[in-house]
DNA sequence: TGTGTATATACTGATATAAGTAATAGAGAATTT
DNA sequence: TAATTCTCTACCGACAATATCAGTATATACGGA
């Protein structure tokens, strides 16, 4: 098995790290030969036709296997390493500076020692001009332009849907147009993001992806346990759209860690009231069993007896569960419409505080 | 002196009430651990000895007990019953038999003589079962609760109880004869050949005996004993059954109790002549009534000659006739829109309504009138339909008008809150009415921002639905329902009907959908939830108001049953037979209380259907057309929100409904229950009597925590709890009214709308940031929304502070010249607070403004010089000697003056630290000064002293630390000592010499430390905050002095503060924080140990044996102090409205050792402090001082402060000239005797290789693991050796080797380590406490000089 | 009429939910190896 | 057993998470003997 991908350049430098244990709580995929697969699957050069003038942003990279076979695969001009972590950042820089001696870092590695969840680290990028990437139009993705990220430590959840958000919002990195991410993120986020209406581990997060982005899953772990078929925790659906690579656990670090990579890619979404969408479909999952028209109640006092009977039928007697993106968004501009909708106290969810005095 | 001397040995001979010969009935006899250790000390080397292969005492097996096999063997059966889950309908004695015994595992220790049954929750369960089937007259299916409840009970005599309650009930139907009851008995005693019949029992064959006039056959077959016991159930017997009784010729004195004595004589000479009756003394009686109410039976016989017309009649009438009163009775209506609530005017008018029908009333309006005429009397005609009776109190000249116009008062007022806590909830419906119809009237529905006729419509419309539930539950229990003619659907609903139906049955509908409806007004924006509450809360509250309601109206039922044919004498008859709660309750092992399942089911049906009935007019402007619409949408909507994560559901308000009640034009509706009382409250005689005269209440407020419960009912019993009883009946019997002139100014700045001190402004509509672009940047975007969120919160905050003010405000309306009374109870630590929520003296500084005393006591000299003392502190100057304060108001005087002849205009007392209380101090001063001499002022105003770091001065006295004591005013001196700057200034001298030695961070702050950095940390010490909750509040002391962005050097200054803050008070409070350590320690030996005779029940986490052992003391005063932090199970119940989670109390649940560790020291602390206030209580009633208490500030009337003074100093001396802390020490020891305890120790040491011989050892005997739960019971059955009778036994337990055995006599103390250490092993050794800490050299004693001790 | 199997129902336990990790440190408990 | 990861961090008054699903245990229905 060929690891194209691999940069030979860099091979002396792994062996000499050996299998490292660092993850400062961050699983990885740590075997080339798998991540070829992967790459070959993403097809990155044909997305990226010219990607020699293309800048990769690598958030969380670790210890950068992935990274750095996608740097190989692209030829990047830029390639950021953004990387909070003291001790992962000294080790790009060291081998960086082995890369200098072999290629004078054809590669274009660059470390930004900042931490990849704090937003003013994306500021400086700009303000420093380290890049200047090239705005596109919204119709197609971005083709100078790659998010690589690991998300798969404890707040990787939320970070996640938070970058989705921005590509809904087009700030952030999505400010220069519809910018793909190819993300790793553990096991139990995955299966619950990417699914189809219906399947049981569907969330809010799951339907705003829906409904914002084309989301795919590229790649799995196996099933840990032996007894289950693979990809017994994702929605079969899913599996079957997506065709997903099985990685082996033993690829992963720390051993056994069930993690997914997910290939994002936005839409091209018109500006909505995202909080009374939001709303809707939180209050909608919390009894994700009922039927629309008995669910309108909880949002809005009145909200069925004024709005049940604009939904088409078809609509209202659907159980939520099995409402589709398109379904909601239906279902939320009738809301918009409505004079009565719920207020910003009402969607932000507004709690009191203790307010005595000391 | 001597008097003082024979109190405390009082309180000694309580301390010790708890342990005693019960400590010897516990489950190992006589030799103790102890005992054990001191003989096998010798043994136990030989046997370490390196001789000793076999390691069971000589032979290869291991004597002759069994105890590997039964190890091997050890299969724990659970009790187990699921009853308490079965609705009325599926119970059945001949299935529902549990499995397991009922045996009492007692709670945190088996020495304590409390009773804990196993099947205590289902026992409850078919309790309230029966006791609702009773009164819906269900005999048959009570019949079969009550067949199951006997196989539930841990002995017969508990079921007797259960029995009496049946016959009870039953015998009251006439259709039931005495032939029937009897035959009911010899059933059931054929069936329960244990069961005996009791006093009782006898007491309601008795009864029933008067009415067929068979009762002298029935007594003549008893002992005369026997009937004297039963006589005393009066509440069985009836006043008409004594009645008859008594003048039953052949029924001769010697059958009656002395309580009854002079009662009997009563009727005895009534039957004689009727003239003594009205006899002129009787005012002398009635007189008494104040005081006699603590002691009903000792006040003088007489009748009064105010008794003529029954009182069921005004009863009835009252409501209606009151509402013809309303619109003419209305006072200040005009003077304050804002609080112009309906449910008060309710009450008030309840409250007034009752003048023309009772006797007692009439006679007190005739005394008034009376007064009128007296030349330059005050009191007009205003002043009397506005029934200001303070002003006309005040007004009046001589001590024997005021004592008369209280007595008269006082019975006038009996009827009233008589009225109060029965009717109130009719009030409020016909006041809803009233409004409804005459907006109707008026034809302004739809413009009207009034609530009342609003909530009467959702009244008219729930109410049939109520109507209609109520029926289907009535055939529901009747049996009357076919399930095979029900849909599947409808019979699950039948099914779930089936476990509320028997309680809804109970209470009219009426009154159902009332509660419902102001119970859900009462809690908006309870519980963090913005216009709107918890539903769960919003469920349970409902269901505890409808038992509460329920219960008062049974209470009044049994009370009317007691005197209903009489028509002479009703008074002294009450006064005899007193306001008695079913005295059957006192025996019961639990209060039979519904239940929070029950609660939330009840709730859950009616709030169900009020939500779908509810409804509220919006209106909206249609943009396009521009065309006005108005329509009705649902009030309240069920939905759910997220709090941290989790969901909880919530009922929410529609923002129209939330702008009625929170505008300034509309109030609340009250819900008239719990409110103060009119006249003095039933003083406590039980742990659930006393109070409020029909609505039940305990003496502990106790949650979720049966052996709390368990505990004080065993102490009440045991009469232990007197001490506790009479102070708390001292601030009972302290009589309020609400200062009129403070709550107008309130009133005025109310009705504004906007800010002032205290009051909220109304916002409408709140001020949002200037919207950002659609693709800000993330940052940005959170940015703006932490923004909003924080507007909208302050918002929400400002919405619900002026709600609850407006409640509060509500209530002192209502009660404006009314005199009034706050029952109160205790937490569990035995602090006092008033049970009537909302509206009390414990409120903040606007609250507290409100309240004067009734009583009026001159002024004198002194008393002027504390009322000034008093306005100097409140104003904010408290730090200086007493008569630096004195004078500082004197030279202020005239600003005291113009503030309380103009408050609105004159500024002065609005920049005191408490301007609300100042102003009322202001007011009372300008009225003294008004008279000639200021001193012969009549003053109500309560001053406060109050302690100076109240923990800390107990805690000082505990250590005795000498320069700490000092700090807390404990040493005399001349002027008050601050230890919040005192600590300051120690901090600032460390913070100096850093800086000087070039500290960056102590150079930064050297300018920067005030009191107020320091003042919370040194305060929150004492609840043993920890490091890193100091650094929090110490941040936000020093936030201001950074930019945002620099958390980190703001974080890091912080922690330098608080550590040198916290080694400051260390170093000042030596001997406290030594105790504190103490304390801590001990609770955490406790917490963590391991009761040997507790068996697991869960084999899986053998190796985790749980710790099932509060932190229990016992207050000097007796209270038992029971830590009821225990991990809680949830139960989820169903109700119509969502899923709710109760938390379960009765499961054996294990205790929170972190919990109980950390707040072990300041509960301990706070109990101390409780009884110092209840100490200080009630001397200070003895002394006829009026008294109030918030904890550890202490109220009386300004000429009595300095015998208060020195009454609260030589009651801390005396309280603390015990060794507190080495009798908690010895009452641990018993309680916690033979527990055993686990600890770590090093691997390498001898003990650790002495334990690990044995259990490998062991190990190869059993064939497996050994486990902590298998040497936890080898160690049982060790003791249990041991402690035997027969010879043989003991010397097998002595020579029986276990792994706590073999090192129970090695000092292994400096081999401890935590339990993170690596190199540790797990071991069990007995529960031993540390000794205790030396104590400093303060002397108690000089406290007795110590000015500022309290100021 | 008693027994055995198939299906319906009831019960239990696990899991997810939100969404700037706030800042910090240190002990103790829980979990995993 | 040993090592690691997670949790929590101020007392009381005044409390409070729920819906769903998967898997298992029990009840009912049914059919055949």
């Amino acid at each position: 098995m060929s690891v194209r991908s691999l940069n030979p350049a860099l091979l002396s430098h792994f062996n000499s790290y050996g299998l490292v244990k660092f993850t400062q709580g961050f699983k990885n995929v740590m075997q080339p030969v798998i991540l070829q697969k992967i790459i070959d699957k993403l097809d990155l050069k044909s997305k990226y036709p010219e990607s020699s003038s293309m800048d990769i942003i690598d958030i969380f990279p670790g210890y950068g296997i992935f990274s750095s076979m996608i740097n190989y695969e692209l030829k990047p001009k830029h390639h950021l390493l953004i990387e909070g972590n003291k001790d992962s950042a000294a080790m790009w820089k060291e081998r960086i500076s082995h890369l200098e001696n072999k290629s004078f870092n054809s590669e274009h590695f660059e470390v930004v020692n900042k931490s990849g969840y704090s937003w003013t680290t994306y500021d400086d990028l700009t303000k420093e001009k380290i890049i200047n990437p090239t705005f596109q139009s919204f119709d197609k993705p971005h083709d100078q332009l790659l998010i690589v990220g690991n998300l798969t430590s404890n707040f990787g959840e939320s970070l996640f849907t938070q970058w989705v958000m921005c590509s809904y919002y087009r700030n952030w990195l999505h400010k220069y147009g519809k910018v793909r991410m190819l993300v790793l993120i553990p096991q139990e986020s995955a299966s619950k993001f990417i699914t189809m209406s219906g399947y049981s581990k569907r969330n809010k997060s799951a339907c705003k992806l829906e409904i914002l982005t084309n989301t795919k899953l590229i790649a799995i772990t196996e099933h840990k346990d032996r007894s289950k078929p693979q990809g017994a925790s994702y929605d079969p659906r899913v599996l079957i759209r997506d065709q997903p690579l099985i990685l082996p656990n033993s690829s992963v670090i720390p051993s056994g860690g069930q993690v997914a990579l997910v290939e994002v890619v936005p839409k091209n979404i018109p500006e909505l009231d995202m909080a009374l969408l939001e709303y809707i479909i939180q209050l909608f999952m919390y009894k994700s069993t009922m039927p629309v028209d008995y669910m309108l109640e909880y949002i809005s006092p009145g909200a069925r007896e004024q709005l049940g009977p604009k939904l088409p039928a078809h609509l209202r007697t659907k159980q939520v569960k099995l409402l589709t993106g398109e379904d909601y968004l239906e279902i939320y501009n009738v809301f918009n419409a409505w004079p009565f909708k719920p207020t910003l106290q009402e969607t932000m969810g507004i709690t009191l505080e203790d307010t005595r005095e000391l | 002196m001597l008097k003082g001397a024979i109190r405390r040995q009082r309180i000694r001979a309580c301390l010790s009430g708890f342990h005693g010969p019960n400590v010897r009935a516990a489950v190992y006899r006589s030799k103790r651990y102890s005992a054990t250790a001191a003989t096998s000390t010798s043994t136990s080397t030989t046997h370490s000895g390196p001789g000793a292969t076999t390691l069971f005492g000589g032979g290869s097996s291991l004597f002759q007990y069994p105890l590997i096999e039964e190890l091997k063997s050890r299969n724990l059966a659970e009790s187990k019953s699921s009853i308490h889950e079965k609705s009325f309908d599926q119970i059945d004695p001949s299935t529902d038999i549990p499995s397991g015994s009922s045996t009492n595992l007692g709670w945190s220790s088996s020495y304590d003589p409390v009773v804990r049954s196993p099947f205590a929750k289902d026992e409850l369960h078919l309790n309230s079962l029966l006791e609702a089937m009773l009164t819906s007259k269900n005999f048959n299916r009570a019949q079969n609760v009550l067949h199951t409840l006997y196989s539930l009970l841990m002995s017969p005599d508990t079921f007797v109880y259960s029995l009496n309650r049946y016959l009870e009930a039953w015998g009251a139907e006439e259709t039931v004869s005495l032939e029937d009851m009897e035959g009911l008995l010899k059933d059931m005693n054929k069936r329960y050949p244990s069961l005996r019949r009791n006093n009782r029992t006898y007491a309601i064959l008795l009864a029933k005996a008067i009415d067929e006039h068979v009762h002298m056959d029935l007594i003549r077959a008893l002992p005369r004993k026997t009937v004297r016991d039963m006589l005393t159930y009066v509440d069985v017997i009836g006043g008409d059954g004594l009645n008859t009784l008594f003048s039953t010729q052949e029924f001769t004195q010697d059958y009656v109790p002395d309580e009854l004595m002079e009662l009997f004589h009563l009727v005895r000479r009534e039957t004689v002549t009727d003239e003594d009756l009205h006899s002129p003394s009787a005012s002398s009686i009635v007189s008494a009534s104040a005081s006699a109410s603590a002691s009903p039976l000792s006040s003088p016989l007489s009748s009064s000659p105010l008794s003529s017309s029954p009182s069921s009649a005004s009863l009835s009438s009252s409501i209606t006739s009151s509402k013809e009163t309303i619109p003419t009775l209305d006072k200040d209506s005009e003077d304050l829109l804002s609080v112009d609530s309906f449910g008060m005017q309710a009450i008030r008018s309840t409250l007034l309504g009752l003048q023309a029908e009772s006797s007692e009333s009439a006679k007190l309006m005739e005394l008034i009138e009376e007064l009128k005429s007296e030349p330059d009397s005050i009191i007009d005609h205003l002043l009397v339909q506005k029934r200001d009776y303070f002003a006309i109190y005040r007004s009046l000249k001589t001590p024997e008008q005021k004592k008369k116009f209280n007595e008269l008062l006082e019975l006038h007022n009996r009827e009233r809150e008589r009225e109060l806590e029965i009717r109130g909830v009719d009030a409020a419906r016909e006041k809803w009415k009233h409004e409804y119809e005459e907006l109707i009237k008026r034809g302004a529905m739809q413009v009207s921002r009034n609530l009342n006729p609003l909530l009467y419509q959702w009244y008219s419309a729930l109410l049939p639905y109520v109507v209609e539930e109520q029926r289907l539950c009535i055939d529901l229990v009747n049996g009357d329902v076919n399930y095979d003619e029900l849909t599947a659907e409808e019979a699950t609903q039948m099914k779930k009907r089936a476990h509320y139906a028997p309680y809804f049955v109970l209470i009219k509908p009426e009154n159902l959908s009332v509660i419902t409806i102001l119970e859900l007004l009462r809690l908006n924006s309870v519980g963090g939830i913005a216009d709107g509450m918890r539903s769960t809360r919003a469920m349970v509250s409902v269901g505890k108001a409808l038992e509460l309601d329920y219960k008062a109206q049974e209470l009044c039922k049994t009370e009317r049953k007691k005197y209903s044919k009489l028509t002479k004498n009703q008074q002294d008859w009450k006064r005899y037979l007193g306001t008695r709660k079913d005295s059957e309750k006192k025996d019961s092992i639990v209060d039979n209380e519904w239940g929070s399942v029950v609660y939330s089911k009840l709730g859950g049906i009616l709030l169900a259907l009020l939500l779908h009935v509810a409804k509220v007019p919006v209106s909206y402007k249609d943009e396009a057309t521009g065309e006005k619409h108005s329509m009705e949408l649902p009030a309240i909507n069920l939905t759910y929100q997220y709090l941290s994560g989790q969901k909880v559901g919530v009922l929410r308000f529609h923002k129209s409904l939330v702008r009625m009640m929170g505008g300034n034009e509309i109030a609340n509706s009250v819900l008239p229950q719990l409110l103060p009382m009119l006249v003095e409250p039933r003083p406590w005689t039980a742990f659930n009597d006393g109070g409020y005269l029909y609505t039940p209440n305990q003496v502990i407020r106790i949650k979720d925590s049966p052996e709390t419960f368990a505990y004080l009912k065993a102490a009440s019993d045991r009469k232990n709890l007197d001490l506790v009883y009479d102070g708390l009946n001292v601030l009972g019997s302290t009589a309020w009214t609400v200062n009129k002139r403070v709550f107008e100014v309130i009133g005025h700045y109310w009705n504004t709308g906007e800010e002032f001190i205290d009051i909220p402004p109304i916002v409408e509509e709140p001020q949002m940031p200037p919207s950002i672009p659609h693709n800000a940047e993330p940052m940005e975007k959170f940015e703006y929304q932490k923004q909003v969120r924080k507007i909208l919160n302050e918002t929400a905050a400002l919405k619900s502070q002026r709600c609850d003010i407006n409640y509060k405000l509500e209530i002192a309306r209502g009660f404006l010249g009314e005199k009034m009374y706050f029952p109160h109870n205790l937490d569990f630590r035995g602090r006092a607070y008033p049970i009537s929520p909302h509206f009390n003296h414990l409120g903040n500084d606007l609250t507290r403004s409100l309240f004067l005393f009734w009583e009026g006591k001159e002024l004198g000299v002194e008393g002027l010089r504390w009322v000034k003392i008093h306005l100097s502190n409140v104003f904010g100057i408290d730090k200086v000697s007493l008569d630096e304060r004195e004078a500082f108001i004197n030279k202020n005087l005239d600003h005291v003056f113009a503030s309380a002849r103009d408050p609105l205009n004159y500024d002065w007392w609005k920049k005191a630290d408490k301007p609300w209380q100042a102003l009322a101090c202001c007011f009372e001063l300008e009225e003294a000064y008004q008279l000639e001499d200021p001193t012969k002022y009549n003053s109500h105003i309560p001053i406060h002293q109050d302690g100076s770091c109240n923990g800390l001065q107990h805690y000082a006295a505990l250590g005795g630390d000498i320069e700490g004591a000092k700090q807390v005013n404990l040493t005399p001196a001349d002027k008050p000592q601050d230890v919040y700057q005192y600590v300051c200034n120690l901090v600032q001298k460390t913070v100096d010499k850093d800086a000087a030695d070039g500290n960056e961070i102590a150079i930064f702050l050297q300018d920067k430390l005030t009191r107020k950095v320091v003042k919370q940390t040194v305060m929150t010490n004492v609840y043993g905050v920890t490091f890193v909750g100091a650094v929090a509040q110490i941040e936000k002391q020093l936030a201001q002095y950074f930019n945002k962005d620099e958390d980190d050097k703001l974080a890091q200054h912080a922690r330098y503060l608080t550590g040198l803050v916290f080694q400051s008070i260390r170093e000042l409070f030596e001997g406290a924080h030594a105790i504190q350590d103490w304390l801590g320690e001990a609770a955490k030996r406790i917490s963590k140990s391991i009761r040997i005779d507790y068996e697991e029940s869960t084999a899986n986490n053998s190796n985790k044996p749980s710790h099932m052992s509060s932190v229990i003391w016992t207050t000097p005063l007796g209270l038992p102090c029971v830590q009821p932090y225990r991990v809680t199970k949830k139960q989820m119940v169903n109700t119509n409205l969502q899923d709710v989670a109760i938390t379960d109390p009765f499961g054996a649940a294990p205790v929170d050792a972190r919990k109980q560790m950390a707040a072990f020291p300041p509960n301990y602390v706070h109990s101390l402090d409780a009884t110092h206030m209840l100490l200080t209580a009630k001397e200070c009633g003895e002394e006829k001082m009026s008294f109030a208490a918030v904890h550890d500030s202490y109220w009386t009337h300004a000429v009595d402060v300095n015998q208060m003074g020195e009454c609260i100093r030589n009651k801390f001396i005396s309280l603390h000239s015990d060794n507190l802390i080495r009798k908690v020490k010895d009452e641990f020891e018993t309680r916690y005797k033979g527990f055993l305890q686990v600890v770590h120790i090093k691997n390498e040491s001898p003990a650790a290789k002495e334990v690990r011989k044995v259990r490998r050892a062991l190990v190869k005997e059993l064939g497996r693991a050994l486990t902590v739960a298998d040497e936890v019971y080898i160690e049982k059955k060790r003791q249990e050796l041991l402690n035997s009778e027969k010879p043989n036994e003991v010397k097998a337990g002595q020579e029986l080797i276990t792994p706590v055995s073999v090192i129970e006599n090695i000092n292994i103390e400096q081999d401890i380590v935590s339990s993170s250490f690596h190199k540790g092993v797990q071991v069990l050794i007995p529960l031993k406490f540390p000794p205790i800490p030396d104590k400093g050299d303060f002397d108690i004693s000089l406290v007795r000089d110590s000015v500022y001790f309290f100021s």
